[in-house]
DNA sequence: ACTACTCCCTGCCAGC
DNA sequence: TGCTGGCAGGGAGTAG
């Protein structure tokens, strides 16, 4: 499912049923998702308190009052929703058949709050390629899954100077390039084709052509740069896009998907203004891109 | 150190 | 109605 507007956007949802609670109980369901949940999980976080929850790329992460940090993510399918009072936040226009919702159901979080009682968090993934890890907050930046991750496009510190660096000696294509964590984190494959369409740059040109020292370089990385903050603000922004049946912890939609301008959109005109060009579906590395032949280029 | 490719898993949709 | 194949927001592992 998610890419980082997503996860941004669960995190927000999340933040305020879940900072100051406490678990109270952890139902592990399965042994195991993407990876085998580490040992000891449930006995690790029951009975502590959440201090704060925060992002890494596409990580959650789940900040406790002992030092331990739960590292949670969603993979391509998985959500989080929220249950309070014993009936489910997601209105019912999302509510599927309850065996069904249930079904892949893999973790609830029972939490217990001051203010305003009882509430669980479930974890839900039908693809089970999301996961769950544990850490220590005092070594959080240099665990494995942490270590490697490239900078924040959200921030000052991603420019065309440092995007240009980045790509510098790659032969790849450019798509691949950017859909690299170590490189920028967050970004996946919808949020990779919006910026490379909204910077006019084709998906098969190679990485490295965005960092020579000439002034065409320089400026195309800048643009690039330019154009991934610029998509990803507007993503979060908008509360990410929901694609399918995706809804929000709180249960609410995301609407980015509606401003997509390559996006799923093969066939279709381009919008850039004056460009009589019509949006490709090409694959690269076995992923669908969308993008203009006419005007990335 | 790169790059390319396969695979993990379930659900959904188009086409027959 | 089924069935089949292809596709889906990710990324780890492997081989070259």
């Amino acid at each position: 499912m998610p890419e980082l507007p997503e996860v941004e956007t669960v995190r927000r949802g999340l933040q305020p049923v879940m900072e100051g609670a406490r678990i109270t109980k952890v139902e592990q369901r399965r042994a195991d998702l993407r990876f085998p949940f580490p040992a000891g999980f449930s006995d690790r976080l029951n009975g502590r308190y959440i201090t704060a929850l925060a992002r890494r790329a596409k990580y959650l992460l789940v900040h406790l009052d002992d030092g331990a940090v739960l590292i949670s993510h969603l993979g391509m399918s998985g959500s989080f929703r929220i249950e309070e009072g014993g009936v489910s936040a997601r209105p019912g226009a999302f509510q599927h058949p309850r065996s069904k919702e249930e079904r892949h159901d893999h973790v609830v979080f029972h939490l217990e709050r001051r203010e305003t009682g009882l509430a669980r968090v479930i974890y839900n993934d039908p693809r089970r390629f999301g996961f769950m890890a544990l850490a220590e907050a005092a070594d959080l930046q240099s665990h494995p899954l942490l270590a490697g991750l490239g900078v924040e496009p959200t921030g000052n510190a991603l420019d065309g100077a440092l995007l240009a660096g980045l790509l510098a000696g790659k032969r790849a294509p450019l798509k691949a390039a950017l859909m690299d964590q170590r490189v920028v984190a967050g970004l996946g494959n919808i949020y990779v084709c919006e910026a490379l369409w909204r910077a006019g740059l084709s998906p098969r040109r190679t990485a490295a052509s965005l960092a020579g020292t000439g002034g065409r370089a320089t400026e195309r990385s800048k643009r690039l740069a330019e154009a991934i903050r610029i998509v990803i603000n507007e993503a979060v922004a908008a509360g990410g896009s929901s694609l399918r049946d995706y809804v929000q912890a709180d249960g609410s939609l995301g609407y980015f998907q509606h401003r997509f301008n390559v996006y799923d959109r093969a066939g279709e005109p381009c919008r850039k203004e004056g460009c009589s060009g019509i949006i490709r579906r090409i694959v690269q590395g076995g992923r669908s891109t969308f993008h203009c032949p006419v005007c990335q280029r």
